[in-house]
DNA sequence: GATGAATGAGTCTTCATTCAT
DNA sequence: AATGAATGAAGACTCATTCAT
């Protein structure tokens, strides 16, 4: 087997990735085995190491990749114009991560916690993770911005405030997600509505 | 040799859960080994499987010693009288939360994520937990109630839908806090109070 | 369980360095797995390694200890007073070294071939084995500047030089026995007395 | 395709066992993997393999190579004529040694050790190894002839046993140069001959 | 002829738990 | 009741060797 394509290469990569995934969600991260991952993944030991020296490794890289998928998909809701109302926001951005879950077993909201679970003793992680929550979290402040200018926020609201309440709506509807299993974008579009008061429209 | 007084026993099962969370927090739960913390507790190993059966046993009483001890500090909140506004209720259980953090190393807010990420896995713990986040979302349901009949809401909001977005909403802080590290209780309440609008007062 | 005892727990360690060495001779420092060892000890993984932190700890153990013992059994020799003459001197100490083979299956030649390859690659090991032999051969210079007074070698002989030719001739003797096996105490002692020509007696 | 020509095929050996050597003294026998060898040689594993069949040959290669290398340094030595006095022969034979370490990070001495090592549990390399020793010894026996022909040894004397003292002394350069570092072939030579006592000449 | 990706048995080490003292 | 030495199954990772391309 001589020099392998890139896209073999990538394609891999992917399966090897998806096999933790299947594992992790199933164990937990730590539960899950270097055998297990091996196992399902349909390779051998060595070729899994081949692509990832560690597990530590493995495990930075699948939290990563979910984290660059979601944002894939986040991307084109701060983008769009007009822009949502704020409740409208966060149940589109809800609804993504729920869609998520749909595909075949893999279930964004556990893996969240997972990944944030694991940053905190994980400095590699840690580092990344902020990095990926902060830049989001300055869209959701630019986004706060256009709110404002039109007329949907005080002028004395702040950018950074709101967009942190934001952000923490959507945190929390992973967790609470993820905890009672009894949440849906609806509802939270409509609690936002309710507690917003005016009759907002998206 | 003569029984163990109930204090006793009682203190040395409050000694190994401290020494417990002390490790779980540096390590998170499957890093830290009894070993670990049968170190951190200055008691044997025999010691300590005389309280708690398995690591299991000792990791499902930690998380839900956390839980309990959280619940005591919320419960006055929501039932004071008269109500804070929304905005208000959230920032004095973000403060809560965060006050838990201040005491001597222990952070209530990895501590939940550590949780909840081992709930995903751990059936017992999970079911144990969902029936904890419920009751309290029924208090904040209560809460909401009160809001509508005090004119806060209007009329047509959903108490159930209102009562998860503040669950969220504190959820969301925990998660935000514990990987950013920059949110405050104030901002929280400041930001929430431009979504609302109104010009509420606490 | 409770604390052994420390003559138990010396015990333990020899049982542990004895099977050590058994399997060391056998397959040599690196072919040998620390199962052979565990199970030639008739311990339990578990219990090897609490006594020994890693297989590097043990192999650096196991050739400090047959370096202990060589030592104490070359001390008596080079105290002698009378000194022998120098090729008396040399074969007495090969006859110690030769002796030392006799007992159950330990061959202190092998052992010592196998420790000066792996002090090679192994600082920790090349240090102490140095100290070792540079105050061995320390004491052999004391013993050149005995004999010089005795009037056995001249005046301008280089106690330091002579020290370092006795010593070469033991280590060959050691690496010759090893790989030849045909070399004895005897005609090591009657080679070098030809060689001196002297009709030197002990 | 065309066969590869012998000269090549002598030339890519010779760049394995080069690449081996080096990696050899760096880590020892055992601590070098086919892995290093292949990188440092430059070649792929298929090629390597098409030259060694295991890394037990490679192994058995290595060590044959340099005694052979060495033999064709020590041939002169010990047919010169005049011969040199037993400590001159000593110190040209520990400089031809010494002098082979020069070169290029390729130091005998330590490759000697490890070879010795190995041959202690490995058939094919010991028995190759004692036929060098006892093939070159018989050469120093021919020496100790002509020395005790030209009256510089007694006619007691036993040339096999002052053969068995060369050759010792000899490999106890090795070891003793290997270990301390701290050997000439020139404080050899002068220690030989105070212990000689007569004010030999080469 | 050459390549290097893949294999998988085997290595060292850890750690939850037990139980003789 | 308390101790902590001992157990041994299991985990992460390596590496000599092969063989499809």
């Amino acid at each position: 087997m001589p020099k392998i394509s890139d896209d073999k290469r990538a394609a891999r990569r992917a399966q090897i990735l998806d096999a933790a995934w299947i594992c992790f969600q199933k164990n937990g991260l730590h539960a899950t085995t270097m055998g297990d991952i091996i196992r399902t993944s349909d390779l051998s030991a060595g070729a899994v190491y081949s692509y990832f020296a560690s597990k530590e490794d493995l495990v930075f890289a699948a939290v990563m990749t979910s984290l660059s998928a979601l944002r894939e998909r986040l991307e084109p809701i701060v983008q769009t114009s007009p822009l949502p109302s704020p409740e409208g926001l966060v149940r589109q951005i809800a609804e993504v991560i729920s869609d998520f879950t749909a595909r075949d077993g893999y279930d964004l909201k556990r893996i969240a916690l997972l990944g944030w679970s694991e940053a905190q003793h994980n400095d590699r992680l840690r580092i990344a993770m902020q990095g990926f929550y902060l830049a989001f979290r300055d869209r959701l402040a630019d986004v706060a911005g256009v709110w404002k200018r039109e007329g949907r926020l005080p002028d004395s609201a702040s950018e950074r405030d709101v967009a942190k309440v934001i952000l923490s709506q959507i945190l929390g509807f992973v967790v609470q997600s993820a905890i009672t299993g009894d949440v849906t974008p609806e509802q939270v579009g409509k609690g936002m509505a309710d507690l917003i008061g005016a009759a907002s429209k998206d």
